[in-house]
DNA sequence: CAAATTCTTGACCATTTGGACAGGTTTAGT
DNA sequence: ACTAAACCTGTCCAAATGGTCAAGAATTTG
């Protein structure tokens, strides 16, 4: 029996011992569910990959499911403080460079989170499906307003407004998702970072092209 | 028992008996791998799906990861037959529109295909790192140089190729992919055949137009 | 410091599921 | 028509896996 009593006498840190087990749990099982999907994680490897026995995963987290809407919802709670405001008398091109290079970066930092939140939706998004229409929609409909006065004032040309935020998620988004097919095409071991600022680079300026924009401080 | 015997005494169609069971086995695989992935993926549902009996499934594919990569190297088929070939006399405009246009028209047309790719490589691509590096790849390249002519030529503005095809792939992708996600913020049953168009029309008048191109008989 | 509460874990179990197999049926070849 | 090969399917099973449980250890509480 294996006793670690004298590991840490107190807990001196301000995370409680049981934060950093279930913080322990909830890592693995993001990256588990990540490549795995769903069905195809077992308990044990989650157990195994956070260094404690299945038993006690099963603890901390009633279910398979639960300890699944557990690492849903941190990821989603991550993903809306990337969320930022905007309004109408801002200027529409840096908002949108600022917005594209934030998602670039969340996609490059966090691809794991990326790709377990492109798993569910691509599996019809059964357990986001509240999620969706109670905060991504409103989310999404306020932007695109801000985007449309943009237009009606002439500071951009006229493209439809939900649309381009689709493609700013999908363009982005598509270096952590398919990042596997990218690096094997592009013949790289793993992103660097001069692919990574390039590639924000790259996204910022064709798209903002592509609405007729460009940015204050461009030549 | 029930024999079907006097359902079809002789075979007139071109296509034999056998093909027929094959390609009904392969469609509901198809649909069940998209939607539940592999391993969470029943062979039980798929017989069902099919019509026969689960032993049936296994004569005609010897396990669950044959009958996967029989699915998988189907849809690659039909995908290669999408890839148009290009060369350095076409107009960039036209060939970058109609390329964007068929990738549109696949991704709402077999959206469940697109699904199943997508779900392959977030997993990291295990069963398709021999095509993408055998088969994509040089498909990749080849797009590339040609695109690199036009920049070299002075038709369009110098955006990175290679991320230019990133670009259109997920952007057309993206509307299978998260088809889910797209039809519940823009509230939809499912897209129109308006929507498509739409679609198609947005998303090459915004490329297109990041690229520095118009088509020839625009306004 | 004792009691109660919370946390940890090894052992165990019920169910699910991919797949084997044998025996029967249909088709193709001669 | 006869034989061999291909095809079909009901039944069964071993392995994998999510989850339970009871008992022990640690921590908190009064």
């Amino acid at each position: 029996m294996i006793l670690r009593s004298s590991n840490q006498p107190k807990p001196d840190t301000r995370t409680s011992h049981i934060e950093i087990v279930i913080t322990r749990i909830l890592e693995a099982a993001q990256e588990e569910f990540a490549v795995n999907g769903f069905a195809g994680t077992r308990m044990q490897v989650i157990a195994d990959r956070a260094g404690y026995p299945k038993a006690n995963v099963h603890y901390h987290f009633k279910n398979k499911t639960r300890l699944y809407l557990a690492v849903l919802d941190r990821i989603v709670t991550r993903w809306d403080d990337y969320l930022n405001d905007i309004s109408v008398d801002d200027d529409p091109a840096v908002v949108l460079d600022t917005f594209i290079r934030e998602k670039v970066q969340f996609s490059f930092d966090e691809p794991s989170a990326s790709r377990l939140f492109a798993n569910e939706i691509i599996h019809g998004a059964p357990h986001l499906r509240k999620h969706i229409s109670s905060q991504i929609r409103p989310y999404v409909i306020d932007r695109v307003a801000v985007i449309q006065s943009w237009i009606d004032a002439g500071k951009m040309i006229a493209v439809d407004p939900m649309r381009l935020i689709f493609l700013i998620w999908s363009t982005t988004q598509h270096y952590a998702d398919f990042q596997s097919q990218i690096l094997i095409v592009t013949q790289q071991k793993k992103y660097t970072q001069e692919y990574r600022k390039e590639t924000a680079d790259f996204l910022s300026k064709i798209i903002l092209s592509g609405c007729g924009l460009t940015l204050p401080n461009d030549a």
